[in-house]
DNA sequence: GTCTATACGCAGATAGAC
DNA sequence: GTCTATCTGCGTATAGAC
């Protein structure tokens, strides 16, 4: 799949991406992207200016991803459920490919709401509908349990993300149980496991 | 509760919590904790030598609270269910007054794994008995169901941990649903829905 | 103990040769 | 386009007066 040869900006591109999500846009080092890159510091700032810009293609590019996986809701005939569990499975491969994004949204809104808040819109365009209303309508319609919303929202977002957010922790103590990390836990087990408490919480009895 | 006189070592001390819980030990700076302290920046140095030895001792103190309040699985008398109840509701007042905690060990773990482990070594000195190993037991005994019990531990986990860490996410995204976080959530309905949550996992049939 | 002034180093950014 | 050398600013840390 990967090119054999790369244009250096793609190599920058690359390296930037892996460096930026594991150690965040103030750990990591434009030195550090260069050398992964094979290329010089200097070359960085002919392609990209600036770190904070940089940080914006990765980051846009990663959105752009995102959206896209999620967009499910579109489809107003087909069950509910079966949307969700659509949702469940795309957003945990999204965050399988790229596990610190969440955190990368966290600064990004921190550091500039009303600027996300564009972004986001750019990006979206308007063609999504959210999970909470296709939930709301579901519930009138008495297809599903009359659930929170907010609190299921919450909870799956909570399931599906932070397993890849939390991989150093979870290794480290299960390690106290003999336990593998790589080996107990894989993308496809957590679909099942989330599925399964998707399935519970929206069945009517 | 707070004290009217605080020595300048704790005003440090509250500040510093305050600050790199809200921006990591990379994003904190020293400037921002001597203002909210409302002393100068010299004098932490003065207290802690370095940013680091600060840190660290926000960090500490922090673990400390946290490995007490999980440490719910020593009575093996009472059924099991009722000590995952107990695990779920002190970890979320504990993260609901160290939101950031989660995000500060990962960093940890990262940055030196085994001096970390030796860390928490010293803090729990051996008398913490694992939810792992509760929840085995229990199965072998017959009194839950026979559940894949990593998964449940990284799902609990999930479920107590992420919504405090990314409260920016969620008050952005509900905020399109004319929904607002601090009003729809709250630590309290929380730990409702995750116990829901882990009696549908743990009981039989 | 607390301050002001200053040193020092690191990492991002630029100049300029090739 | 790519490099080496250099500048600049910021943030941690220290010296030294009070």
């Amino acid at each position: 799949m990967k090119k054999l040869t790369q244009t250096s900006e793609e190599k920058i591109l690359e390296a930037a991406k892996g460096v930026f999500m594991k150690y965040g846009l103030n750990g990591a080092r434009m030195q550090d992207i260069a050398d992964i890159a094979g290329i010089n510091k200097a070359l960085l700032h002919y392609y990209f200016r600036s770190k904070d810009k940089l940080f914006d293609k990765i980051f846009e590019n990663a959105l752009h991803k995102y959206f896209e996986s999620i967009n499910v809701f579109t489809d107003s005939t087909s069950p509910v459920k079966d949307q969700i569990f659509k949702y469940v499975e795309n957003s945990i491969d999204f965050y399988a490919e790229y596990p610190q994004i969440t955190m990368f949204i966290i600064k990004e809104i921190e550091n500039s709401p009303d600027l996300f808040h564009k972004k986001i819109l750019a990006i979206k365009k308007g063609k999504n509908i959210n999970m909470v209303d296709a939930l709301e309508k579901a519930i009138t319609k008495g297809e599903i349990k009359k659930i929170d919303t907010t609190m299921f929202f919450i909870n799956l977002q909570s399931l599906c993300s932070y397993p890849f957010i939390a991989k150093p922790i979870f290794k480290h103590s299960l390690k106290a149980n003999n336990k593998d990390y790589d080996k107990d836990f894989s993308p496809e087990k957590l679909k099942i496991a989330v599925k399964q408490l998707v399935d519970f919480s929206l069945s009517k009895k």
